[in-house]
DNA sequence: GGTGTCGTGCTGTCTGACAGGTTCACGCGA
DNA sequence: TCGCGTGAACCTGTCAGACAGCACGACACC
């Protein structure tokens, strides 16, 4: 049942946000009792799936199992520091390894940002663009590692706040980069990378080695 | 009580393999019910830290939380690639951020692998003498993917057979980047790891995109 | 010596119960 | 009518006790 539960979960039937249905109501629904539904939810929270809360029932709080790296606690150097030499490769891939799929894919998130108001739902798409490039390179580790990253990020509203403020200045290098991709040349996609993620910390610069939020 | 149970493992208070006392001893060691023993077993074994069997016990298969890089399948391919673009800076930040204590302990290492006659033990004398530059970076990112990285390819019996044959120039290698590191020097310890792990590469360049093992 | 059986210990699961936190609606008073 | 306090309903957290199934070792028997 535990798996059953955890795919609900990672496949998006059950959104993340919600609340699941109560202790008693999954063990009534899967036949079981109180107890194994409890080691069930246990197991999930320990993926990083699920929080419980005493007295208001476990809800979803993502669609994915976080790796060690949301798990820890990293300084926002760390995150700067590492990012360029996984997201750099990665777009060079991408550059050679995209499908139409995946092109069609990064055109439709670099549109909507460019139109996007809230600067919270632009950081959500800024995520989705970077998380999208690392896929697209074809390498599940540079996918895994990019997600991770950006979730530990998710987690560091100082620097949220700072990525979300030069918003017109990464729409253009994001641009820069798609052009990239779509050229097929990696050593464009690299270079342009390289430059938005050096633009990037730069504005984060001002973070110096404060610690992370937590 | 799970941060305590955790912990324990974690430090390695409680040696990988050894079989943790039964769910009841717990639960009258720590003056909590049985169920609530279980419930943090059941997290430990989905952090991948313990495993339990129907009437035998549970036993520590693991010192630290594995990231989703060992959860997930990679390829070999995958980890090949993405190898260098992580140990390389690694290396680099090792040699300027190194302590007096992080030297001793690499020369430690090295010098057990010139030594070392079984293959499988140098191989994990390998995967510390990796895992301990990324340390050294000090930067918590690099150690951390490092170790998962390192961590999936232990389950990749065919690679690790090959980075065992060149045992010997592997020794010297690493007695370069070493030096490089006790030098102080980020370029050449960026340039020996470069030349290690490229060496490695061609090793197991035989691989080609065949499919991890499992 | 080899083999089969029994007892012990452990995990897996269920039942029922109670304490404490959370939320919401109802009713009372201003 | 509006504001507020109270209480019921629901939820999770924890406990105690019980039984079934599995694994393993000891012991008796052949």
């Amino acid at each position: 049942m535990l798996a059953d539960l955890r795919s609900e979960i990672e496949s998006g039937t059950v959104p993340v946000g919600s609340r699941l249905p109560s202790e008693s109501a999954l063990a009534a629904r899967y036949g079981v009792s109180r107890s194994v539904v409890r080691e069930a939810l246990r197991s999930c929270a320990a993926l990083g799936l699920t929080e419980t809360h005493t007295g208001k029932g476990t809800f979803v709080v993502s669609g994915r199992v976080s790796g060690d790296l949301v798990l820890g606690r990293y300084s926002a150097r760390d995150l700067t520091e590492a990012r360029p030499h996984i997201e750099i490769p990665a777009a060079g891939l991408a550059a050679v390894r995209r499908s139409e799929e995946d092109l069609a894919t990064l055109r439709g998130i670099v549109a909507d940002m460019a139109l996007e108001d809230d600067p919270a739902a632009w950081v959500a798409l800024d995520a989705t663009f970077h998380c999208h490039i690392a896929r697209t390179s074809g390498n599940k580790v540079f996918e895994s590692v990019v997600t991770d990253l950006r979730e530990a990020l998710a987690h560091q509203s100082e620097t949220l706040n700072l990525i979300a403020d030069r918003q017109h200045a990464s729409d253009l290098e994001h641009q820069k980069i798609l052009a990239a991709i779509e050229a097929g040349s990696a050593e464009l996609a690299s270079a342009a990378m390289a430059e938005h993620l050096e633009a990037v910390g730069r504005a984060l610069g001002s973070l110096g080695s404060s610690p992370p939020e937590g």
